[in-house]
DNA sequence: CCCGTGACGACAT
DNA sequence: TATGTCGCCACGG
């Protein structure tokens, strides 16, 4: 598993969020064992476009439920990826945040059945 | 090789 | 609660 980059394992993860929830930099950061560079994970998904399979980077964002890396998507996709995936977006933040919050390091080691996607 | 930058986060004031 | 500072580490100039 070390054998992949740090980026790829970001990727990893990113890739696990079921649609319609979303997660933190820090909660990735801190599942891959490098709590304190979660600025590390924000870069990697800024040159995610590269990586493949494509990674959702419109479903990872800050602490606060707050959309920081709209600007580049462009525009507004990011939200309106969200919205898509029946998220509500409102002044760039998420809301009912901690509701549909997704942590790696709890639901994902539960693996839960009844998520499908 | 050194310096500034950055999709963050925790803590101090 | 709001604002400022520091730590984190990869990358480009």
């Amino acid at each position: 598993m070390t054998d992949h980059n740090f980026f790829e394992r970001v990727y990893v993860v990113v890739r696990l969020i079921p649609i319609g929830r979303v997660t933190s930099f820090g909660a990735i950061a801190a599942y891959l064992g490098t709590k304190g560079s979660s600025r590390m994970v924000g870069y990697a998904l800024q040159v995610s476009d590269k990586a493949w399979p494509p990674v959702p980077a419109h479903r990872v964002v800050n602490r606060q439920g707050l959309l920081t890396g709209k600007f580049h998507f462009g525009s507004n996709l990011m939200e309106e990826l969200l919205e898509s995936e029946g998220i509500k977006i409102q002044s760039d933040q998420v809301q009912d945040f901690k509701a549909i919050f997704w942590d790696p390091a709890i639901e994902f080691s539960l693996e839960k059945p009844d998520i499908t996607n």
